[in-house]
DNA sequence: AATGAAAACCGAATTAT
DNA sequence: ATAATTCGGTTTTCATT
């Protein structure tokens, strides 16, 4: 799916305030409410953008973050990548080049609900032949959105703008 | 700050979807309007949750996402992580332990976007001892919430449940 | 893109804890 | 003092054109 210019900034606007009101926007951008009604269920219909609510994990009680890098038999890569996504646990799969196969970021409520998975779940997954686990120490900035790319050639450049957790 | 089984739902709901009308929410927990409309404020300003709009990178123009595992010289970590955290293409920095120090993951444009990032900012920065960057393929799941953890004993539990990507 | 009706939101005053 | 409800006027949303 294309994106114009209208899409972009309603995207930039929503990345600052997911709640920010239809027509705020719209009269920032000189367009008509429906429309930016329109462009964002578009947006999201095509699974380009959603507005959720997002909560930092360490404050709601779960204790525990871990970055699992795993390595997998030749050819197995998304299917592992499909199990592994279907603990509830991940919050994070991305299949990767280089040295590890794939990255897997689980949210736990203690050491021992991480054991459990590790031990009882994620090692009985066929397919896997290494885990390295990186405890997660302190999470210094996560962007929940990626900004908008500049425009084209000509249009005046528009800031390349991740929201920063804080 | 404390939560209670009222904050919790709301996070579960608005981790469904972020622009869910309050009243909506008022009702399927059996309080008034004005009362999650206090909470939602609360657990904003607490920095509990934030509700923001998030778009996949891949369909807004970038082209290229990579994680940089960093090494880091003893007692910089913080510093090199605010450092990094500054770059506008960072879109999730964490310190963990393990074989690295830091993980980083950028959003950029192309191959030359990143290229400029790595050797003209990143390798510029003190402290940094050694870089290792994955190229991430596939995005297999990422969820922006990560559910509310089981209740106190005696109560039921309630479901850890992330929002998957689609 | 505009309209009008229905719904939701917001601020303030009010009561309860 | 903090939390929760209620109530009005205002704004937003939504279906229809």
């Amino acid at each position: 799916m294309d994106l114009d210019d209208i899409d972009r900034q309603i995207i930039a606007q929503l990345q600052g305030d997911g709640r920010r009101p239809f027509t705020q926007i719209a009269n920032e951008l000189g367009v008509s409410e429906g429309l930016v009604r329109y462009r964002v269920q578009r947006l999201t219909r095509e699974k380009v953008m959603q507005v959720v609510g997002i909560a930092d994990p360490l404050k709601i009680g779960f204790d525990l973050m871990v970055m699992v890098g795993i390595r997998v038999t030749p050819g197995m890569v998304r299917e592992v990548a499909d199990r592994v996504g279907k603990f509830p646990e991940a919050s994070y799969v991305a299949s990767i080049g280089g040295d590890l196969d794939l990255l897997l970021e689980v949210v736990c409520r203690d050491t021992a609900h991480f054991a459990d998975l590790l031990n009882n779940r994620l090692h009985h997954i066929e397919g896997i032949t290494s885990t390295q686990t990186f405890l997660i120490l302190e999470i210094h900035k996560m962007a929940y959105g990626w900004g908008v790319p500049d425009a084209p050639a000509g249009e005046r450049p528009r800031p390349h703008l991740p929201v920063p957790r804080e």
